[in-house]
RNA sequence: GCGCUAGUAGCUCAGCUGGAUAGAGCAACGGCCUUCUAAGCCGUAGGUCGCAGGUUCGAAUCCUGCCUGGCGCACCA
């Protein structure tokens, strides 16, 4: 808010310079504002003479001198520095820091929150793992991580909606049902086949046992449907345990069946024909990618008559538009990389505008354990689960972890540091100084010594450097969390909250809050409950707690 | 071979649309608890930003080539 104050006064120069005939209009909006990276350089910073300068074949210093000449005289700059090859720095009178106290206690929580997404009706597709058995690590990053964007987009007043797509027909569901058939005739001591690449991990043996407690023996010959339907049934409901274990809720379920059901792949297939984007070779329907900038045709149709997983992810695609959504976020691990393209192609060959789909790919987790890198397969059930995971770091440090790095890193998690050492997990330091503030609080309230109101004049006396760093810091926030939102990063919002927490424990360290001096104590009491606040709303972003005390 | 993605301190990673002296955590070393929670703080050390060119006033960031890792390249999803 204050760098935009800044801004404000920055275009209205610039637009004085053109009037003088200073400078032309080429520059306009591709200057910035910004904090800069060392001390001494200001509060604030622009390149606006560079720029200037550079389209204009002037001297970048002799643009900032003209530059800051307009600027004299106005309230809230203290200074201006000319620097280094021509940037102008701001250094604004520290009373203008205290402005950012009174909207944060006037928004409480949601202070951080704007309306720059106001009006969008978002769909995040996210997780959208078939039935097929618990989730696993890779699945929690997405999970996690589709969730976190989901709370930013919400939190810039986006209309959000999280959707879990399926698919519980197909051949994966088939063998699932086959491999739990044969493990209930093997509890029942008959002879089976279990299929060659059938799922191997214990909760196939737990879905036949239930069958078998609630059957007899009255299946053993019974359809691999039954047993089908029996496992996905058991497996939603174990999912569904599991998202809710981490605190996630789907808006909805979007089964692929509807989309046979409504007749929606067919349309696909008729629609594309009629644009002569299909062709029958080999018995199957091809679909010509290469006319989407892609290296080869493919396959929608196989030569059995049963659509590929394509047709299908084009039509839902088709049916996102249809519900009316104006931006499209899908959620994805590193291994559907090869999918995106043929969907994206398939929503131009149906003249769906495809830069309001956006596909957030996200790299694997690689597992260690033991120092060695645990290789996973669900199939083989080599694999560790969220469940197991979330047992053994608890929902904070796991949601925390997760979302600690940008999707497009590989993510490295260390089992055995993430047990033994989980004290000193980053999450902690962050709870950590929320837990301070809130005992500050306490102690105040114990000893009577009153907060300043968020617009008392002696919160002036807040102008140690580490007090004015927070007052900063604070300030950044609602920019922050709208560019992570616009960004789809939620890692911003974690290393603004570490970065904020240790500016905290550096000033604490330093300096005492409640101290004789009963204006000094208030002021110091203002600034710790705002920052509480900022905390406290940063960490409910990321849908990690905030404890009182720790 | 092709595509996507990464290559930054011993390790794990930030670095937003190119900007002024490249940062954090962990690990290492040295300090700080009779005073608001030491799950903390302060300090020291640690870097040819994979390599080589190019664009520009200015490059970790953009372009080209090469090297290395991950993931994909099905009439599986």
């Amino acid at each position: 808010m204050i760098k935009k104050q800044l801004k404000n006064i920055i275009d209205a120069c610039f637009n004085t310079g053109i009037t003088n005939g200073l400078w032309s209009d080429t520059a306009r909006d591709s200057y910035a504002v910004e904090v800069p990276k060392h001390k001494g350089q200001g509060d604030f910073s622009t390149n606006v003479a560079l720029i200037i300068a550079g389209k204009e074949k002037k001297k970048p210093r002799e643009v900032a001198q003209q530059f800051s000449q307009l600027l004299e005289n106005n309230e809230i700059i203290e200074k201006i520095e000319i620097a280094g090859p021509g940037f102008i720095n701001f250094f604004l009178r520290s009373q203008v820091w205290l402005s950012v106290l009174p909207p944060i206690y006037e928004q409480g929580n949601s202070f951080g929150r704007s309306n720059s997404g106001a009006g969008k009706k978002i769909l995040v597709e996210f997780v959208s793992a078939n039935p097929t058995g618990p989730l696993s690590i890779g699945h929690g990053r997405n999970a996690i991580l589709g969730d976190a964007i989901a709370k930013l987009l919400e939190a810039v007043g986006s209309d959000v909606t999280r959707e879990y797509y399926f698919n519980n027909a197909g051949r994966q569901m088939r063998v699932l049902g086959e491999s739990v058939k044969a493990r209930y005739r093997e509890l029942l001591g008959l002879d089976n086949e279990f299929p060659e690449d059938g799922y191997q991990g214990s909760y196939i043996y737990d879905i036949a046992e239930s069958i078998k407690v609630e059957n007899g023996e009255a299946q053993s010959d019974g359809d691999v449907v039954f047993f089908k339907d029996k496992a996905q049934e058991a497996i939603f409901a174990d999912i569904d345990n599991t998202l809710q274990g981490i605190g996630i809720k789907f808006d909805s379920y979007y089964n692929e069946h509807t989309l046979y059901e409504k007749g929606l792949i067919d349309d696909v297939v008729a629609e594309l024909k009629s644009k002569d984007l299909v062709y029958e070779k080999d018995g199957a329907t091809w679909f010509k990618t290469t006319e989407f900038e892609q290296e080869q045709d493919r396959v929608i149709i196989k030569n059995t008559g049963e659509p590929t997983y394509r047709l299908p992810d084009i039509a839902y695609h088709r049916e996102k538009f249809r519900r009316g959504f104006d931006w499209m976020i899908n959620v994805f691990g590193a291994d559907h990389i090869a999918t995106v393209p043929d969907v994206l192609a398939g929503v131009r060959a149906l003249d769906l505008d495809d830069s309001k789909v956006t596909v957030v790919l996200h790299q694997f987790v690689t597992l260690l354990r033991d120092g060695k890198q645990v290789k996973m397969s669900t199939r083989k059930a080599t694999f560790i689960t969220v469940d197991e995971l979330l047992e053994e770091v608890g929902e904070d440090a796991l949601r925390f972890f997760f979302l600690m790095r940008k999707a497009d890193s590989q993510l490295e998690f260390d089992l055995d540091l993430a047990t033994k050492q989980s004290q000193e997990n980053p999450v902690y330091y962050v709870q950590y100084a929320h837990a301070r503030l809130c005992s500050i609080e306490r102690q105040a309230e114990e000893n009577n010594i009153i907060p300043a109101s968020p617009d008392e004049k002696y919160l002036e006396r807040l102008c140690e450097a580490e007090e004015l760093a927070l007052l900063k810091g604070m300030a950044e926030f609602p920019a922050l969390v709208a560019g992570a939102a616009q960004d789809l990063m939620p890692h911003r919002v974690i290393f603004y909250l570490m970065d904020l927490a240790g500016q905290f424990h550096g000033f604490y360290n330093k300096h005492k809050v409640l101290t004789d001096d009963v204006e000094l104590s208030g002021a110091r009491l203002t600034l710790c409950g705002a920052l509480k606040r900022v905390l406290a709303n940063g960490l409910q972003l990321l849908g990690v707690n905030a404890p009182e005390r720790m």
